[in-house]
DNA sequence: ATTTGTGAACTAGTTCACAGCA
DNA sequence: TGCTGTGAACTAGTTCACAAAT
């Protein structure tokens, strides 16, 4: 570490802020649905509702890409879809592999919105020998082997690791040297990248572990008082740590106020 | 609308902020990983590379849990693995049920990560009469009839959704209704939930879409010039606009420096 | 009369840098 | 000496509120 810039300020683009782009294929859904019943304008108020933010805020979002909207009036539909499609660079198409070939590879091969924007399942890949030649979602699962041809034979830019964790960094490694530049990582372990190689990482576990963190404040604001180390029950590891100081200095668990 | 609070500060919880939350599962695993390698202490440099993170954030993060940590020397492993696994209410079970057990639920249901850490699948749940009875990862598929009452008996309070996109907010609606207040939905939709639900979603297709908008700004800044508006390809939509401002007032799509 | 587009104010999150403790 | 814990400085993101446009 210590070399310069350690973070890369995740490519900040041409100034679109980075929240601002991860609500862009948000917005795109919502005015597709509008788009399919012919809707002509949508104002920034129901844009907004369909899709689950404030309307200042997708005022603002849209602002970073120009004034694509009119005062009084709204937003064009079809022109804002071609406008954010053109943005999220889904008017091209962009072939992917998808890496792992197991219940969840095969359930991203058949997921239908892979193919209805802009992208296009180029290859199944698998290690295993028995899974080479079987259809998958109508398509031949290839071995790994085969894996540096077909990146580079299909142009292939965005790369989608379906395996266990423990081979995930290989398949990384070799996804990159064959030229791949994205990563989705579905795999439930940290991957390690060149700069200028974007890993965006789903992962089921951390996200259950969110939830079960709110889950239990909320158990824990009803009854509030007793149950406080209710959840000891696994019983906290043994000796260990000579002393320690909670969140607020000392204070028992029970909150004060 | 125009209640108040709009938003909610996103279960501020006990002041532990959200990014910091979405970071501990992080740790937890790469903690977990040195536990099984019986490595004793790790400082906050070694753990903070295993798990992604700069050390100074993870010091930050750490200190709003408290002080577990010895100076001059780092962290107990154990002792912080089950700090953190108590703070994200992983010392107690959390059953959740499926429902939609097409391709991907499937894959869910066969997810091993799922029973590691504190979750148990305690339904599997399909609106295809054909399905019930059906055996997924070594439990029968149930009919979406015995929704409310599988919740109810089971005190499930997490529910994931796998659904189709057209039948997720119905399935979210009775999941709600029977008594869950934290869903974690994989269908491309957003879902409207009352106050004091969580909902998290994980969606392939947006992740792939904000891969693809820096993957076409990593393309544009190779060649720079040429092909700016290579990606009109798919035609702008005719008519429409009258007039429009680019992102920096007029300038043709091609970048001054 | 409406609804956008946006400075300005605010809130959240990150990084710095170093005091404090082992 | 080495490494944590944390105020302070900074950066990113959100919300407000209203002028400008139609």
């Amino acid at each position: 570490m210590a070399t310069g810039r350690t973070h890369r300020p995740a490519t900040r683009s041409r100034g679109i802020p980075e929240a601002t782009v991860a609500r862009l294929p948000l917005y795109l859904r919502a005015l597709t649905a509008l788009s399919e019943r012919s809707v002509p304008t949508v104002s920034s108020e129901e844009l907004a509702a369909a899709a689950g933010v404030n309307s200042a805020k997708l005022r603002k979002d849209f602002s970073y890409l120009g004034s694509y909207g009119t005062r009084g009036v709204g937003y064009d539909v079809e022109y804002l879809v071609y406008q954010i499609s053109r943005e999220l660079g889904l008017t091209q198409d962009w072939p992917v592999v998808i890496v792992g070939i197991g219940n969840l590879g095969a359930a991203l091969a058949n997921y239908g919105g892979f193919a209805s924007r802009g992208f296009r399942v180029a290859a199944l890949i698998d290690a295993d020998p028995a899974m080479a030649g079987k259809p998958v979602a109508g398509m031949p699962v290839q071995h790994t082997d085969e894996l540096e041809k077909i990146i580079s034979d299909n142009g292939v830019s965005i790369g989608v690791i379906a395996t266990p964790a423990g081979a995930a960094q290989q398949v990384c490694d070799r996804l990159v040297a064959a030229g791949v530049t994205s990563i989705l990582n579905f795999a439930p372990t940290v991957l390690t990248v060149p700069d200028g190689v974007d890993v965006r990482k789903v992962d089921l576990s951390i996200e259950l572990q969110i939830l079960a963190f709110h889950e239990q404040r909320k158990a824990g604001e009803e009854s509030s008082a007793d149950s406080a180390d209710d959840a000891e029950g696994t019983a906290p590891p043994a000796a260990a740590k000579p002393h320690r100081k909670g969140p607020d200095g000392d204070v028992p668990a029970v909150m004060p106020a």
